[in-house]
DNA sequence: CGAATAATCGACTAGTTTATTCGAGGATTT
DNA sequence: AAATCCTCGAATAAACTAGTCGATTATTCG
C-alpha cells in the first residue's frame, strides 16, 4: 500500500563507508530543521555545515548540492509523516477515532512542511518538480487510507456512505482546503478549532442514525 | 516610572503627510513580523516591500535604512511589552497573581524577542548598541516593577523580605537564566514547566508560613 | 487650469554573499 | 607504504541585496 519513498538499501557495504549512511542521515536531520525554520532558499550551506560542526566544504563529499541535501530531507520528513498517520490510525479501534487521528496528525504534519511549500513558491525552481511527484503519490496513498477508514467503519456499521471512493475524494478535497491557510497565514489562528468543527460536520453527515 | 521608549509625537503636521505616520506604522508592523520570523539578516528589503505591496525604493521614503526599520519595530515591541506587563499586573490583586503574570507575560514575549538577537548575534553590528541601551533601560524598569510588587506583597504580610532591591536583583537574574535556552534551543522544550517550577521555589522561599 | 509638493517606482550599481569546485593534506585501512 | 576515505581552506563565478537617482504619477491648493 506504501509505494512512495521507498529508500534503496543497497545491502553491498565496504567497511570503510560504514560510518557514510549514518553521517548522512546525520546531514539530513539537521539540515532538515534548518529547512523548516527559514526555508530552502534563506538556509545556507554554511548554516548546515556550522550545525554539523564540520567544514562547508566537506558536505559536499556526501551530497552532491543543496538541492540533493533538500529533496533527501522532503523525502526523510515524508518518511516520518507515514508513520506517524499509519500509528496513529492503528493506536485506536474505533472508525471515528481512526478518522479523527489521521486529519489530527496530517495536519500537524503539514504545518510543519508549509515552510518547505513557502521556500518553493519564491522563485522559479523548476528543478523541484519532484516535489509534485511525492504529493501525487501521497495523494493516491491518502485517497487509499481513508477509503480504508471508510470501508472498516462501514462494516462496523459506523460510517454509513454510498461510494467509499468519492466519499474519499471528498474528505481529502476538504482537508486540502484547510491547507491553505496554514501556507498563506502566519498566524497560527483557529486551525484546531476549524479541524474540530469539520470532524463534526463530517461525523454527523456520516455517521448513521 | 515607565522613562524608555519614549515616542515622540511633534504636533505640527502639514495637511499632506497626513497618513505618512500611519504608513510608517503599517511598514513597521510588518516588517516586525519579518524580521521576528527570520531575524534582521535573512529579511530582505524586497520582502517588507513586497508584504506591503510596495516598490522597494518607496520604502526608502518613510526609513532611511533597513537598520533605521528595525530599531523602530525593536521601540515598538518594546512598547507593546511594556503594556502588556502593566495590564498583567494591573488585571490581578493578590501579590503572588501579580508575580506570576509578570513572569509569564515577560517570558513569552522573549520567546518572540530572541529571534531578533539571533538575528543579532550573526555577524560584527556594531551599529546595534543601540538595542544594548534598551537592554539597559528595560532591566532598570524591570528592577522598578520588581521591586514595587515585592514591596506590595509584603505590605500585603504575603512576602517577607528582607531587602526588596537584592532579591529584585535575585529574581532578575533567575529569570535572566531562563531566557539562555530561549536564544540558543530551537527545541520548544519544557520552559513552561521550568517556569512553573522556578515560581513554585520562588514563593515557597519568600511567603510567609 | 497649473504649479508645487507628495509619493511611487523601475532601473542601476557597488559591494557582499553563496553554492560549488579543487587540490592538498591528514587519517585509516589493507 | 600504498590506497582509499575524509576534511577543509582557498578560490570563483554567479546571484543577491541595500541603497541611489531621476523620471513619473497622484494630490493638494491657489
Amino acid at each position: 500500500m506504501f509505494y512512495i519513498c521507498q529508500q534503496d538499501n543497497p545491502i553491498q557495504r565496504s567497511s570503510y563507508m560504514i560510518n557514510k549512511e549514518e553521517f548522512r542521515k546525520r546531514i539530513i536531520i539537521s539540515a532538515g530543521q534548518i529547512f523548516s525554520r527559514y526555508g530552502f532558499k534563506k538556509t545556507t550551506m554554511k548554516e548546515i555545515a556550522k550545525a554539523l560542526k564540520m567544514g562547508k566544504s566537506s558536505i559536499y563529499y556526501y551530497f552532491q548540492s543543496k538541492e540533493d541535501i533538500f529533496a533527501a530531507v522532503v523525502l526523510h520528513e515524508a518518511n516520518i509523516l507515514r508513520n506517524e498517520l499509519t500509528t496513529a490510525i492503528k493506536s485506536v479501534e474505533s472508525p471515528i477515532d481512526k478518522m479523527k487521528n489521521y486529519v489530527f496528525v496530517r495536519m500537524k504534519s503539514f504545518e510543519k512542511l508549509a515552510n518547505y511549500y513557502n521556500a518553493i513558491f519564491d522563485k522559479n525552481l523548476d528543478h523541484f518538480d519532484f516535489i509534485e511527484t511525492i504529493r501525487e503519490k501521497y495523494d493516491r496513498e491518502e485517497l487509499a487510507i481513508l477509503r480504508l477508514i471508510l470501508y472498516h467503519g462501514t462494516r462496523k456499521k459506523v460510517f454509513t456512505v454510498a461510494n467509499s471512493e468519492y466519499t474519499a475524494l471528498a474528505i481529502q478535497t476538504t482537508l486540502k482546503g484547510l491547507e491553505v491557510p496554514l501556507f498563506w497565514k502566519r498566524k497560527e489562528l483557529n486551525i484546531e478549532n476549524r479541524l474540530e468543527a469539520i470532524l463534526n460536520v463530517l461525523f454527523n453527515g456520516i455517521v448513521k442514525k
